[in-house]
DNA sequence: TAATGTGAAGACATTCACAGCG
DNA sequence: CGCTGTGAATGTCTTCACATTA
């Protein structure tokens, strides 16, 4: 899906080869990508139940909610833990915790927002982070226009601070919403700043950046994937 | 990725299984929905680099802008047509072309948009798409104070009038940007009024509506992904 | 009894490797 | 000669099916 998609993502795992004595990479299981992916599934919908104030669900459950399999669902869980009760399914209210733990959202992480036009003023608007954990820390552009400007999350400051404020602040995330064309440059920018992981939403492909986590999403790309399907079905 | 599906998305293949004999579906080989989400990938940097001037391309220069191997490039373009010039290479401007048929982009589509809150009003107003072939067409929400509200897709409408306007203008697909809450009831509605495909960006899992395709992104959770990613590097 | 957890089987996707072509 | 197209080999993910458990 849809990614693929889409949204594009790096490498996850770091396969172990044949070499099963190896000692720096700690030994973990890997985990295959889609299966990563649907754990951010899993956790909101526990969420919704919890909500509507459920105890326990199972795998069908979950399944049928989602669009899975209850095995797809079991194999998922199992990669990290044995959750589940055998004649009663999992409880909600600690799956929740177990899944936010491995995802890392048990605590708070700090977001740069880079590039504040159309797009980038709607994220910095958008509520949907912070309920997850995500707080968006500071926002930068380098357009005289809108610097200063002002935002929930903040005022507009100039890119040339970015790197002091992602320490000052600790800030571990950042959002990329420039133009194409200055995506791979900012990209880089936002690395030596310091920050760990970049989503990117400028419709490029980032080559890799050392010690930098990227994953992309791309609007308009989304809506071929959909134009696509319909004409495959169509024909 | 995502791949699935950080955008998750529906199935495209329709599989031959066994019976060989079948009449109905048009026997077209399946085509793997990570391929599918590649082809995109493939059309965005040929048109960029048409736009440099240049004419042919390798599969090698194809992979390593992309982040892919040459073998994949081939693969995967090797599923609609033999396109590519032994010694050559492939020809950028044909390949577009043959490229955008497949996904349908060598027409216009139309599009509705469902829900004006914030990212409603930024997904009016982002110009990825125009250039992608899609032509936002229409407005609609339900609460009355943002009815009327002018953009450069035009006026806001209310929900009551989806299917005169879906039928009128000849609207082929629509974006979804609700609360998640009323997702799944506003998708129905959508298909109700003769929508074939559905973008939903509500944080919710759709149920499948008969005859319609949907494609979903997550903001939070591609930002959860990008968390995921990083915990389980450093475990 | 109603559910999980998990090897084994099967389906699917990627990479290899090389024949064939302009 | 350089590069494509494509079967065959490999690798990854999903589904099956059932022993196991509370």
């Amino acid at each position: 899906m849809q990614s693929p998609e889409d949204s594009q993502s790096e490498k996850i795992k770091d396969s172990p080869k044949k070499d099963s004595t190896a000692l720096e990479p700690r030994d973990a299981p890997a985990v295959p990508k889609p299966a990563a992916q649907r754990l951010s599934l899993y956790l909101r919908y526990l969420e919704s139940l919890q909500a509507q104030g459920l105890e326990t669900i199972s795998s069908q459950g979950l399944g049928t909610a989602l669009r899975l399999t209850a095995a797809q669902v079991r194999k998922d869980l199992g990669l990290f833990g044995q959750f589940g009760f055998p004649g009663v399914g999992y409880k909600i209210a600690e799956l929740i915790l177990q899944i936010r733990k491995i995802i890392g959202t048990d605590r708070i992480w700090k977001v740069a927002l880079v590039g504040m036009g159309n797009l980038g003023s709607a994220l910095a608007r958008y509520r949907g982070f912070q309920q997850k954990k995500f707080q968006i820390s500071a926002l930068f552009d380098k357009d005289p226009r809108v610097l200063g400007r002002s935002y929930p999350a903040g005022v507009v400051r100039p890119l040339e601070d970015l790197a002091k404020i992602v320490h000052e602040q600790e800030i571990q995330l950042g959002m990329l919403a420039v133009p194409a064309e200055e995506a791979q440059g900012v990209a880089e920018k936002m690395a030596q700043a310091g920050i760990q992981g970049i989503l990117n939403f400028a419709p490029r492909v980032l080559q890799k950046i050392p010690g930098v986590t990227t994953v992309s999403v791309d609007l308009a790309i989304q809506l071929e994937q959909l134009a696509l399907q319909i004409t495959l079905q169509d024909r």
